[in-house]
RNA sequence: GGGAGCUUAGCUCAGCUGGUUCAGAGCAUCUGCCUUACAAGCAGAGGGUCACUGGUUCGAAUCCAGUAGCUCCCA
């Protein structure tokens, strides 16, 4: 039964994840082989599948593959977080889409409302990376928000408390007005933005007698508009110039800050100034904070809404006026324009300044601005009640695992970037003021006294021990971070808090790879190795693989907003996924961002394709009892000891987890080795039977073939493994479990032997190509032997693959020939038409000169005395080596030239 | 502003502690082929002052210093 012409994935990759889950081999449990286990960076509930996941998930799949093959007992958990700002900002606009608000709502009535969202909605990723062929044991499918690592969560929560390494306290976050909620750090997204830097005048209160007599105010047309090196009068009164990109939040000023060694400012020093438009008194500090040179080299301070101007307020003692309500609205602080949404404000603010000739000029200007993640909210630095947990004692020992190398991290560039964090690391802000999470167990009295404790009537048991009343007992509001539950997956997925003895995470933990991105090294792998440390003694995982960013062919990250990201799975429908797993690996050494182009998909699908076209090869073959020949058994040989060093090779880049490397020895040993070599040399000519020896050692080795490949092809290989070629397989017999090849001997003289013979055969062929002759066209070739190369084995070989009609040992150099020299062996090809003498002598000439001058700079090593002192002797000997044999073949082509001439 | 990293062929990247003919691979390009497994292919070929400058060394893509450009992280 013939197969089609072109191998087409669709019914095969269906076809065989059905068949892989129903005979249960991705599901793992506890036995008493060696385990592997990794545990899925669990995506966001909300997530579809980008390029990012793509990538990650499909090494992480051919690591549980390929460890599955080898025996291993091999587990991978998957599961989705819960993303609490994510989920709530799409609960939030599902519910306007009904015409309900979430102020309407109680937080049971919300939660109701996003629990039915999760179920209906959430966790597509998943389904989604079974198309990528993700064998996971989905039967351990977890969610960072089900009860049980729920529990886990709240108890962690009072175990930190309980040490005293939790604190309340107010500060400055980043706050996010649309969300109203403060995010992390890494949530929030900085862009350069084209803004205005808004000039504006703000009155001195008290000038009076310290004006110096030659350094009377002038009046404000005689000076420079912005130049503040003396005090500047406009309708009378001295004024300075400040330059801010927000004049909305000059209602919340409390200083003007100078350099105290700028000499400009010397006369405002001890002086105070008016706040423009509502006219408040506030007055100068001076710190080298601020730089000279830029804007006018005042600063105002709005300790409530500028994290630096923050720092500089707690260091000079400021008071702190917070103008901005939870929205981005201004309250009643702000004296004017209460109400007003904090962009129209600053409009309107510049309008007044205007107005009241406070506003100097306006410039444009570019910035960093922050935005949330999730909402694409400007985000508001926000002074705020917040949740912190100590971070210093809790990672000395997860910095240490790093350093002493129990956890590894791949590429290990990132162990400085590690260090640099883990040293300069700064108290957690694990509160979020949303509903969709874990609700912080801490319970407040109507005095606002507080306990905290798991459920409330330990809260009023607690209560009552510190002999506090517990009326109008209430818990608190917000909720955990994210990232609280995350950073104890690895041993929540494995019931390590519920059951801290229990038969899987007893044999699961540590799991033995991570493989995630390196941004969020701190904001996760760290928290997780911190949760490992204290919970179970030890580090989560031994390895940590960090992947590069997927950017697009100009460099540029693969975003929504830019439009430039494929959609993987639109990609796997177009090339197959063996096809865009092996163009995603391609490109992608460790830790390297990876400019992905559709091109490299093109190539994987043309890889499998080849193997397509390999099995149809040999499935067309009929089989015959006749022998195989010398050259035939030569060729197997040394096909199985090649197969073998690639093993080798191969196994060689997986300890050091450069999967492009690993794949590139794959595709170089099926596509060069294997099809353009092997095959070549076994095949029968048209329509003649193989010998079943033969046969039989090319069915093999396209099986083991089959087993290497798998863990990156899984589909292709697993559909041809059944093909009926190989005979009856029972329901079991797949390549998803068949035995991973082992590396055997190797015999290097085989495989020199053979790099020699491909080199002849190349030769011939360029001899062909250069005098433009046919390949049909058969040529006799001779050789004069010089070397230990005995070509009467491989005859049959240089026949058939040359083209060659009869190969001949000579005493002589033959003259009407073309020559070239393999190794220390010259060879010569006759053909029908002249030798183009002239020619042929300039070929020869020109790899003379070459010759020689290689030989001239080995002799120039050789005859450096220091050299043949300092160097090693092996090296020295090499050289020496180097001389001979560019003198001998020099000899040769000596001779060969004298030879034309005659 | 502080820290980390990068710069090798048209593109994406290897090149470990300096020394094999060390300047490599894949893709792309060029030439010739529809040779019944594969044109998603076959057989060949061309292509680089290893960012720049200096230093160490018998010897530098590799080590050191400086310069330029790019990227990321932190502030």
């Amino acid at each position: 039964m013939s197969i089609a012409k072109t191998y087409s994935p669709q019914e095969a990759e269906d076809k065989w994840y059905a068949y892989w889950l129903e005979k249960k081999f991705f599901r793992s449990v506890p036995d008493d082989r060696e385990p592997y286990t990794i545990v899925m960076p669990p995506p966001n509930v909300t997530g579809v599948l980008h390029m990012g996941h793509m990538l990650n998930n499909t090494i992480q799949d051919v690591l549980i593959r390929r460890a599955r093959m080898q025996g291993k007992n091999a587990c991978w958990v998957p599961g989705t977080d819960h993303a609490s700002i994510a989920t709530e900002a799409k609960v939030v606009a599902m519910l306007k889409e009904k015409g309900i608000s979430k102020k309407d709502l109680t937080r049971t009535e919300f939660l109701t409302y996003a629990w039915e969202w999760k179920e209906k909605y959430g966790g597509i990723i998943l389904e989604q990376l079974k198309k990528l062929g993700a064998s996971c044991d989905w039967d351990r499918t977890r969610f960072t928000m089900e009860p049980d690592l729920s529990d886990a969560v709240i108890d962690t929560f009072i175990h930190y408390y309980k040490k005293g390494l939790i604190y309340r306290g107010i500060r400055m976050v980043n706050w996010d007005p649309q969300g109203k909620t403060a995010v992390s750090d890494e949530e929030v997204i900085r862009k350069e933005v084209n803004q205005k830097l808004y000039y504006v005048r703000y009155e001195v209160a008290d000038i009076g007698h310290q004006m110096a007599d030659d350094s009377q105010p002038t009046t404000h047309n005689s000076q420079p508009t912005t130049d503040n090196s003396q005090p500047t009068t406009g309708n009378s009164q001295p004024y300075i110039v400040i330059a801010t990109t927000r004049p909305e939040t000059i209602m919340a000023d409390t200083a003007v800050c100078i350099n105290p060694n700028d000499e400009r400012y010397a006369w405002l020093k001890g002086k105070k100034v008016l706040v423009p438009l509502v006219n408040r008194v506030i007055p100068i500090i001076e710190d080298e904070y601020v730089e000279m040179d830029f804007g006018t080299g005042c600063l105002k301070v709005t300790p409530a809404h500028d994290l630096n101007d923050y720092e500089l307020g707690q260091k000079h003692q400021l008071e702190v006026i917070d103008i901005l309500n939870d929205d981005g609205t201004l309250n009643e602080k702000a004296q004017i324009l209460v109400g007003e949404d904090r962009f129209i404000a600053r409009k309107k603010v510049a309008k007044l300044l205007e107005e009241t000739g406070q506003l100097e000029k306006v410039e444009d200007y570019k910035s960093q601005v922050g935005f949330s993640e999730r909402t694409d909210a400007a985000i508001e630095p926000k002074l705020s009640m917040q949740w912190f947990l100590k971070m210093e004692q809790l990672a000395k020992p997860a910095l240490d695992y790093v350093l002493n190398g129990e956890v590894k991290l791949i590429p290990d560039k990132f162990i400085n970037t590690y260090r640099h964090w883990m040293e300069n690391v700064k108290d957690w802000n694990i509160s979020r003021q949303l509903w969709w999470g874990q609700r912080i167990p801490a319970w407040y009295n109507d005095k606002g006294e507080w306990v905290v404790a798991k459920t409330e009537a330990e809260a009023r048991k607690e209560l009552e021990s510190q002999s506090k009343s517990a009326d109008g007992l209430r818990q608190e509001e917000d909720v955990l971070d994210t990232w609280f539950s995350s950073g104890l997956w690895p041993i929540s997925v494995f019931d390590g808090f519920k059951d801290p003895d229990g038969a899987d995470i007893n044999y699961y933990y540590p799991t033995n790879d991570l493989v995630t991105a390196p941004e969020i090294l701190f904001f996760w792998v760290a928290r997780m190795i911190i949760s490992g440390h204290e919970f179970r003694g030890q580090a989560p995982f031994k390895n940590v693989y960090l992947t590069g960013i997927v950017r697009d062919k100009l460099g540029r990250k693969m975003s929504k907003s830019l439009g430039n990201s494929p959609d993987p799975i639109e990609l796997m429908k177009q090339y197959g996924t063996d096809g865009v797993r092996v163009g995603m690996l391609l490109s992608s050494p460790a830790g390297n961002d990876l400019m992905f182009d559709v091109s490299y998909c093109e190539q994987g699908r043309n890889f499998a394709n080849k193997i397509w076209n390999a099995f149809r090869l040999l499935k067309g073959w009929e089989v015959t009892d006749s022998k195989a020949n010398e050259g035939e058994k030569k060729a197997v040989a040394w096909f199985a000891n090649r197969f073998n060093e690639a093993v080798l090779e191969i196994d060689g880049h997986f300890a050091e987890y450069r999967l492009s490397d690993a794949l590139m020895s794959i595709y170089k040993l099926v596509w060069d080795d294997f099809c353009s070599w092997y095959l070549e040399m076994v095949k029968p000519a048209y329509q003649q039977p193989i010998p079943r020896e033969l046969f039989e050692a090319t069915k093999d080795f396209f099986e083991q073939i089959l087993s290497l490949v798998h863990p990156f092809m899984p589909f292709i290989t697993e559909e041809l493994w059944h093909d009926e070629l190989f005979g009856p397989r029972s329901e079991l017999d797949c390549c998803i479990v068949s035995r991973y090849p082992l590396a055997g001997d190797v015999d290097a003289k085989l495989i020199k032997d053979f790099s020699i013979l491909k080199h002849i055969i190349s030769e011939i062929r360029n001899v062909r190509n250069s005098k433009q002759l046919s390949p049909k066209e058969a040529l006799p070739l001779a050789v004069k032997r010089n070397g230990d190369v005995d070509y009467s084995l491989y005859q049959e070989l240089i026949k058939k693959l040359g083209n060659v009609s009869e190969l001949q040992a000579v005493e002589e150099k033959q003259t009407a020939a073309v020559s070239f020299i393999v190794e220390r062996d010259e060879f010569f090809v006759s053909i029908a038409q002249n030798i183009d003498i002239e020619a042929e002598k300039e070929r020869i000439e020109k790899e003379i000169a070459y010759l020689v001058g290689f030989l001239a700079s080995v002799d120039k090593k050789l005859n450096n005395e220091r050299f043949v002192q300092h160097a090693k002797a092996e090296i020295v000997e090499n050289e020496r080596n180097k001389k001979a044999d560019a003198e001998a073949k020099i000899q040769m082509l000596k001779e060969s030239l004298s030879a034309l001439a005659q």
